[in-house]
DNA sequence: CTGCAGGCCCTTA
DNA sequence: TAAGGGCCTGCA
């Protein structure tokens, strides 16, 4: 029993794109060249299909099992804020997944006016050559803009081969990124084209672990418009603003879709 | 056939 | 520095 996990809210979170239902209760998650099948054995309780080290050394870190939630929470709901104790309350089993960061920066430039089926769509098939592992940036460092063209990126085709370049020739340095705090990543991110705030927050939350980042995309800027006449102060989430905005952005696709 | 999807870039004032 | 048009592609 994992306090504070769904597996299904967590796939359908928007984070990740390689998270997929196999069938009712079997869930295949791919990761860091690794694939895990879950097991939902029944309500809230599961059976992850590794050995006891790997589950210690990759997946308790990749899905946040150390971070305790209700502690997030309690917190949350101090603010005494109703829309957000909404929120919390629908997304009890939501966690900000530690992503390696590469896959986390190409995921999310090709995520932007994109719809999340076609994210998914487009990552599986850059994988596919690669026996469905995630490619490392020298593993696509023949890829010409046409090549990820094939992949329906469309003009996000020139973003990616442009930082898979920049990697190859080291003025994109992941290494130095990993040390960097959050403005700084930020602002080292946005000067790539193709990156621009909001995929810049988006990596430094599922890629870099950074919780002061806080990605503005149209649902979060939907729900500020909308419930808190257009100004939200994300200061006082200190240490957390990034959980928080993941449970409002599943909340408010939930409440628009149904 | 239009409109649009979890933005970004570039050009104007 | 804020606002607005255009953008690949696939799907409703």
């Amino acid at each position: 029993m994992i306090p504070d996990f769904c597996i299904e809210q967590i796939a359908n979170s928007g984070q990740c794109f390689r998270i997929t239902q196999e069938s009712a209760n079997l869930w295949k998650v791919m990761a860091f060249r690794q694939v895990l099948y879950i097991r939902c054995i029944k309500q809230g309780i599961y059976e992850f299909d590794c050995s006891p080290e790997d589950y210690r050394d990759i997946w308790e870190n990749y899905f946040d099992l150390k971070r305790n939630y209700a502690s997030i929470k309690k917190r949350i709901l101090e603010l005494d804020d109703p829309y957000l104790k909404m929120a919390v309350e629908y997304g009890f089993g939501i966690r900000v997944l530690k992503q390696d960061l590469w896959e986390v920066i190409i995921s999310f430039m090709i995520s932007q006016h994109n719809s999340i089926p076609k994210i998914r769509g487009i990552i599986s098939k850059l994988c596919e050559p690669f026996d469905g592992v995630f490619p490392l940036p020298h593993w696509l460092r023949c890829y010409e803009e046409d090549d990820f063209a094939k992949l329906g990126l469309g003009y996000r085709s020139q973003y990616l081969s442009s930082l898979v370049r920049s990697v190859a020739d080291g003025r994109f340095d992941l290494e130095r990124l990993k040390k960097m705090q959050y403005p700084e990543a930020i602002e080292y991110l946005k000067k790539f084209k193709g990156i621009g705030d909001k995929v810049a927050n988006c990596i430094a939350l599922y890629g870099l672990h950074l919780m002061e980042a806080f990605p503005m995309d149209v649902w979060i800027k939907r729900v500020i418009q909308d419930k808190y006449n257009g100004f939200l102060d994300i200061s006082k989430f200190d240490g957390y603003a990034g959980i928080v905005q993941q449970y409002m952005f599943c909340y408010e696709r939930f409440l628009q879709r149904g």
